[in-house]
DNA sequence: TGATTTCGTGGGAACGTTACCACGAGGCCG
DNA sequence: CGGCCTCGTGGTAACGTTCCCACGAAATCA
């Protein structure tokens, strides 16, 4: 801060023109003359002028920031939604603050107390829990992501279409002859799985069969719970080949480990189906097929979103991005024959 | 923006003291006497107060935000060294802008130009290349992070120790009986390869090994660079074992695949050892036995010494930090006796 | 006791930009 | 020709906090 940066004042002096008229310039105003507009850019350009933010926010009301406050970066799903809130927002010449709340209420309220406190000019938040006080009180344009955002059923969100997902996830396994697989769910506590129930019954019953006889099992949404649940649906015996759909890639990938340590293969004897789409599901051997979250997506739409409730424009309700089936190795064809297992059907 | 906040006026006026008295209050000097500091703090409870960084900025210079600039928020490396940033920055009652450069001087330009526009108090950056007009010209404090950070001596900067990785990798590889490895590298105008191969070289001037005699590939730093120049190691043939250390995990992970598609067992066949720590490496089959980057430690240590910077203090120099050897199943162990393949070394 | 120092308080101005309004010049219309 | 309207320009004040200094009271020292 040694040296002072030059302001609007100096490119008024070196323009020739009132502040007024070098401030309207640069914003790009109608009411200038082309040929004042001239002398202002070029005397900016002269001496090295570049806005300040600060002094904008404080007089317009509008900083240029954006929140991101989501429960942790470094998990790749919200990594991707990082990465297009972040693409979108710097198409718009914004600047995203990132949070991680680590799903903890005390986080994410002093993450949302510096948002305030910043003056951003709106927020994207996937909330932790119920708890729609602080977001109520935040007083600030904001957007919900992710599944807990079906709590706020009254506030602008976006998220997967889980519906979508678990149906294009069954109709693949139909598609290769496993008419009655097992399911692997999340926590009884989370409203994925919640969703990801009620549309699995409802796929059931348009095809006639009856979701009580299909085994189920659940876990924490890790390759710990997935392990285990595998574990519980192996001791079960099986008759024949088992198809089993998993709430998450990580349940997934802990579900292959544990076939392997039956002895097992996938997909000759067991197959796995996972949700997600997270970039280890490309090296685990086989590949694992999957449904993919539209995570880049989520933080693009957010965005969208966010701008039109900066802008005072009608809310868009609740936006479900659709999901899509990537195929690898880890599920058999039982439809017409036992397919040979090659390195390339290995590989996504 | 429909209703006004409270402001430090408010405050003083329900506590009955100036606005100078009540902004000492708030801001903890020492020149309050405790009974007005009571006073001020239940006011400003009272009427809902919180701070406006903008206006502390505009007059004290200091925002409390910080900027960090990394190529992909999606890559596992610099999502941990965003959250080590993140929770450094929390930790300190600060928050962190972050950009995605995709290393594009065009975009990295733009992003330093946000952040000076912001003021934010300073700025960690991952130089896209040698650019140091931009990053001379900054004007904010900043610290460097990562290998492309060793063209600019004269900065303060952190990264990973990859002469020391280098040497607990081919430590690792000789304590296994792996005592001539091959070498998959990556491309010859990356800084991160010229460090990796000099450390080689010292490795093997110290135990009178010839590097010269030793095969070497390259490619790009992705999981096809790694399966191309494996598939080339191959086709050179070998005389019994063969121990790969490939120099990053995506181009192990190609390495292993290429590895199948020739019939070959990994580690039974060929050891690989990979570098860098990404999640999908604990999930490919056997799990990958790496060298672990510390991004997290790194993102927090480049906070720590950009604290050091906006504050003046002496400069730090160049900081490296160690890495640490994540072992897995991908390496065979020849220096007693084959051990069996188990499930339990095949996960990290 | 008087002079000096220290401490707490309050008031004004600064920070850099935009919002707002007044004014003058030029053009248009009755 | 006079009145009205539009456009471009410039000046003032606002935004909310901190920096800076002046002042009065109390304590300390010679």
């Amino acid at each position: 801060m040694q040296r002072r940066r030059p302001t609007i004042i100096d490119v008024a002096q070196k323009a020739g023109v009132s502040k007024s008229t070098a401030g309207r310039a640069l914003s790009g105003a109608s009411n200038v003359t082309d040929e004042a507009r001239e002398r202002v850019m070029d005397a900016a350009r002269a001496v090295g002028y570049e806005r300040n933010d600060l002094a904008v926010g404080m007089r317009s009301g509008r900083t240029g920031l954006l929140g991101l406050v989501i429960p942790d970066i470094t998990n790749p799903f919200w990594a991707d939604v990082a990465r297009g809130a972040q693409d979108r927002a710097a198409e718009n010449g914004m600047s995203l603050l990132v949070f991680s709340s680590d799903w903890d209420h005390g986080r994410e309220a002093s993450h949302l107390r510096a948002l305030r406190q910043a003056r951003v000019d709106g927020a994207i938040i996937n909330p932790v829990a119920d708890n729609f006080d602080d977001l109520d009180r935040f007083g600030l344009p904001f957007v919900l992501i992710g599944s807990s955002a079906e709590r706020f059923p009254a506030t602008s969100s976006v998220g997967s279409d889980i519906a979508q997902a678990v149906r294009i996830g069954m109709d693949h396994l139909v598609s290769k002859g496993h008419h009655a697989p097992a399911l692997i769910l999340g926590p009884k506590s989370r409203i994925a799985r919640a969703r990801f129930l009620r549309t699995f019954h409802e796929h059931c019953v348009e095809r006639d069969i009856d979701p009580a006889a299909l085994p189920m099992e659940d876990g924490e949404y890790t390759v710990e719970g997935g392990h285990a649940a595998m574990k519980r649906l192996l001791a079960r015996g099986r008759a024949g080949h088992l198809a089993v759909f998993a709430a998450n890639d990580m349940m997934a990938l802990g579900a292959m480990l544990a076939v392997r340590e039956a002895g097992l293969n996938c997909p000759e004897d067991v197959s796995i189906l996972g949700f997600d789409g997270v970039p280890a599901s490309a090296f685990s051997w086989p590949g694992l097929t999957t449904v993919a979250k539209p995570g880049r997506g989520i933080g693009m739409r957010a965005v969208d979103c966010l701008f039109d409730e900066i802008a005072g424009r009608p809310e868009h309700g609740r936006v479900f991005m659709p999901c899509r089936l990537i195929e690898r190795g880890s599920l058999a064809d039982l439809s017409l024959h036992q397919p040979r297992r090659t390195a390339a059907a290995g590989r996504g």
